[in-house]
DNA sequence: TGAACATATGAACATATATTCACATGTTCA
DNA sequence: TGAACATGTGAATATATGTTCATATGTTCA
């Protein structure tokens, strides 16, 4: 008896397996949570900004320093560290007129090490 | 003398910090190893996918089910499905006409836990 | 075999996003 | 103060991507 067939009154899809639908939705974590959880991952899903913090995993940098590093202009590394500093992933401060880069955050290496791990694994 | 400032040839950006730049540049890891990077992390930068992990988190999940948990149409789960499978992060078995989707990555699991921490944390 | 059902998939559409360009802001130093 | 320089940012553009719709595929069962 592992659940009846119900049509969802939105968008005609079937349940077949009512108790496990059920009790998966009681375990759900809250929505903005997860929502939460895809703009911090999207965050990480550009090549450019993927390398801006490979580049901070090694060095504090300035941005003229990264764009000459990625061969890119150095509008479009102050629009990524933008992103990223929004994702509290990076943080700054000002020398003079130079303005120096650095990571802000304790996880972001682990997490890409288990990239990296899934990535060479199979 | 922390370098000279150096026009580079491409796109008008000094360079201010030569050595630094040197050093890290030769430290940067493969090319294309950042791209695979982005690519990997650019599967979780979607709350439906992110959904659909979660669910298979606690359990083993057919195509209707998830689609039913999530308030969505088959079509959609099911071509998100097809991503996260090309990422493999999922596997699937057959049984009848029915398709049951399920984790197929160690990593994942510790790679949202590390994201929760960080989003908890500050 | 053919109807019913679960899933997969191509095309179309709407939306999001990265980069570039032009220019604004803020700092130093003569 | 004004020139030179490093960085920030709004607008425009091109491209990528998610969802929907319609339909195809593959399976079961009468």
């Amino acid at each position: 008896m592992n659940g009846n067939k119900v049509k969802v009154d939105c968008c005609e899809v079937n349940i077949i397996h009512e108790d496990i639908v059920k009790k998966v939705r009681e375990n759900m974590p809250d929505e903005d949570l997860l929502y939460d959880m895809a703009d911090f991952f999207r965050v990480f899903g550009d090549s450019t900004r993927v390398k801006i913090l490979h580049v901070l995993f090694q060095s504090e940098m300035c941005v003229c320093d990264i764009a000459a590093l990625l061969n890119m202009n150095q509008s479009a590394i102050s629009h990524q560290l933008r992103v990223l500093k929004g994702a509290r992933l990076v943080k700054n401060r000002r020398e003079g007129k130079v303005v120096y880069y650095s990571l802000d955050d304790e996880h972001v290496k682990q997490i890409f090490d288990q990239a990296m791990a899934h990535l060479k694994h199979k």
